[in-house]
DNA sequence: TTGTTTCCCATGCTGTCCCATGTTATCCCA
DNA sequence: TGGGATAACATGGGACAGCATGGGAAACAA
């Protein structure tokens, strides 16, 4: 199902590309245009960060991603071990960061220490999330990534025929 | 789904053969008109534009290719290795450019750079998804590949009783 | 008070929009 | 079938708005 119907019921906006902004003495970092743009008919116009739990980085999204997230925990066991962890690890550290009137959030000083991030930040489009990157460990994390990708691009056959207009 | 009321709303197109343009000081470049036509119903007017990681050109498509890649991401478990590769790779680096008044886009400099543009592009189509090439490079990968059919043309049998006449 | 955080205003810049023009392809009519 | 009119396309330049960024004042907490 996706035809045109799929289109007048709202686009699905989603966060592309990659984007370098300064992050000043206060923390203060401009979110791109475009990933505010994703967020922008949330209930609340913020997006969810927290530390990721695989390496120095961030990562975020909008509230659709943490009704996701919190969807899938709920099918899990309520006294599984992982559960509790996810949750700990998850939703225990995320902040919830409004923006300033030209599109700003301030980063806690936890997060920017967690990122490594100085005076850059770099966001990472993902689709339905982001991640924000100290520009140098990214382009490292990205080598390998493409490498991965090149090798494995076989496994991401596109599936027949998914859309149709266009 | 698709069916027959997709031919019915409007007869699908593709991207087809091969335009030049020019690319000016600011980076822009028409789309040729055809292409334009492609995504002329989209919900955003919208081309999608990455680097191929297989080489030093560009690839494309229309809203239609960007869900087929996102639908097949979201199947996959959130922090599969695989996954997080593919999405750094397809969406880390994917810039979705809207059309001008006249139906030029603007490249972003990466994108530029890495396909090698100076004043010329040439937009390949491929059905589905499209191309972005230095022309100078478009033809010298012609020639290889002519070359490398002409020195094993002999692997290239006709299937037995290809079709029907003419 | 003192330090911290939040909000507001000012500024440079880049990207986007708009108008103008030459060229090419298409259509219509003689 | 040939030629002219017309519309579509590609291209160039300049004006404007949105975006990223820096600094400072006011509100709050310790």
């Amino acid at each position: 199902m996706q035809g045109p119907s799929a289109w007048a019921q709202g686009v699905k906006r989603v966060f592309l590309s990659t984007t370098i902004n300064g992050v000043d003495a206060k923390g203060r970092v401009s979110v791109p245009a475009g990933f505010r743009a994703v967020v922008k008919n949330d209930p609340e116009e913020k997006i969810y960060v927290w530390p990721s739990f695989e390496g120095g980085y961030l990562e975020g999204g909008g509230q659709a991603l943490l009704d996701r997230y919190l969807n899938l925990l709920e099918e899990m066991d309520p006294y599984d071990d992982a559960r509790a962890a996810f949750e700990q690890t998850i939703f225990g550290d995320t902040r919830g960061l409004a923006f300033d009137g030209t599109g700003r959030v301030t980063l806690p000083k936890d997060l920017i220490e967690h990122a490594g991030l100085d005076s850059k930040a770099a966001f990472v489009g993902l689709g339905s999330r982001f991640e924000i990157w100290n520009p140098d460990r990214l382009a490292e994390r990205k080598a390998n990534a493409r490498d991965f990708a090149r090798e494995n691009k076989k496994s991401l056959r596109l599936p027949p025929r998914a859309g149709g207009g266009a």
